[in-house]
DNA sequence: CGGCGATTGTCAGCTTGCTGTCAGGTCGGT
DNA sequence: ACCGACCTGACAGCAAGCTGACAATCGCCG
């Protein structure tokens, strides 16, 4: 899960970054309404968080940039506190939530999980696809009702495969994902870490699509 | 059901009572600690929503009043902004829940809707999950039925991990609930309160899942 | 103000088990 | 049959978490 933070104020970024990450998000900083808009744009993300006071390029400005060049994904909007009028222009430029300054970090990831959990059509904190359940608050994931001790990585590789139910995620994609495009890993770790799930859940969950990618299994013909 | 506003601010009093008689609560207002006191003494509410800002008398010294009295309905503290110190008190002193200014008038709903469904639930101050008991009035603490007896600090932590007993809580998380964003602890300072409060609690009570967090054993399987 | 005990943050060393890498092996397509 | 994509088991490095010791700090009582 990809999510970008737009932020001015370093000491802020750094805590919703840590507590992002801590919440499972690979987490992408910049300080830069031009850079936002840029990397909103070239870039994949499942989730933004951006503050409206910026340098550069205002956040509303981003905002209605991004929606304009057609980006769906979900934008959580921290205004300055009682800045009540942003609300409304917030969302009449396309944010999907919003929350005033200060806020708890416990409810912005909150929303963010919120949110994300929304735009790929989960109503609540459990995830199912095919014979998985993932159980988004104790981090815990069942096989045909069956529970599965899994590791972080696992279970965040988990996570993205049943948000992305619908297609073939390619390798290259999991790999981005899972860690950064700085630090590349070799392809095979990718495929130790599919190896090692496999043998957890049993055969017919994780499916391979030579070529293309990986899929759960039970979402196609 | 009944709810009580204590509110010296007109403003958000009047915004206050609105939003709770639309969610259906038949509410009386007051803005000040002596009248607000006298009334929760007296009078029988399912719900108070109590500031801490108050001419006559401190919020925090009627909620301790009451509680004194042995008055047990739910309270929502409202706290000024970054006034985690308030929040501490607030909770030492007997409330339930607390709610950072400003807030969004929906999510106080929400809030004030949960707590009445709690206190409806299990009918007393104590909360009990798993093997572990919390009598949240007198801070005293029980495993299996063998009294316990923790610090404060310990049990600010035991009692915001029974308060979200059915998640797992991220360490940063509890870092944050536990010192304030402003002052930042290493890490290590929760591990080290956790191990002491295993010794004291017994294995089987606090569980760690690795690369997530902290939960409290005996909700799952 | 001063002393004392309880509390609690920090540090260093340790254990546990996750995870990337490697060296093969297997499978599918052509 | 061959080649490349993918799988698998073994293994070592390493990071997350645990623990005991120690020192700083706080609260309390005189």
């Amino acid at each position: 899960m990809r999510a970008l933070v737009v932020e001015d104020d370093p000491r802020i970024a750094a805590d919703l970054c840590a507590a992002l990450g801590q919440a499972g998000f690979r987490v992408e900083s910049c300080g830069d309404g031009e850079e936002a808009w840029f990397l909103g744009d070239t870039e994949d993300y499942d989730l933004a968080v951006l503050d409206l006071g910026l340098p550069g390029l205002d956040g509303l400005s981003v905002l209605r940039r991004w929606r304009a060049a057609g980006r769906v994904m979900p934008v959580l909007v921290l205004t300055a506190r009682g800045a009540w009028q942003d609300r409304v222009e917030g969302i009449e430029s396309g944010a999907d939530d919003y929350l005033p300054k200060p806020f708890r970090m416990e409810e912005l990831v909150a929303r963010a999980r919120a949110l994300v959990r929304r735009a790929a059509g989960h109503a609540g904190a459990m995830m199912e696809v095919g014979a998985l359940a993932l159980d988004t608050n104790r981090m815990r994931v069942t096989v045909r009702g069956a529970p599965v001790q899994v590791t972080a990585l696992e279970y965040r590789l988990l996570s993205y495969l049943a948000l992305h139910r619908a297609r073939v995620v390619p390798p290259t994609e999991l790999l981005e994902h899972l860690y950064g495009d700085e630090d590349a890993r070799e392809a095979n770790a990718l495929e130790a870490v599919i190896a090692r799930l496999r043998r957890k859940l049993g055969t017919g969950v994780i499916g391979t699509r030579r070529g293309f990618g990986y899929f759960i299994e039970g979402t196609e013909a």
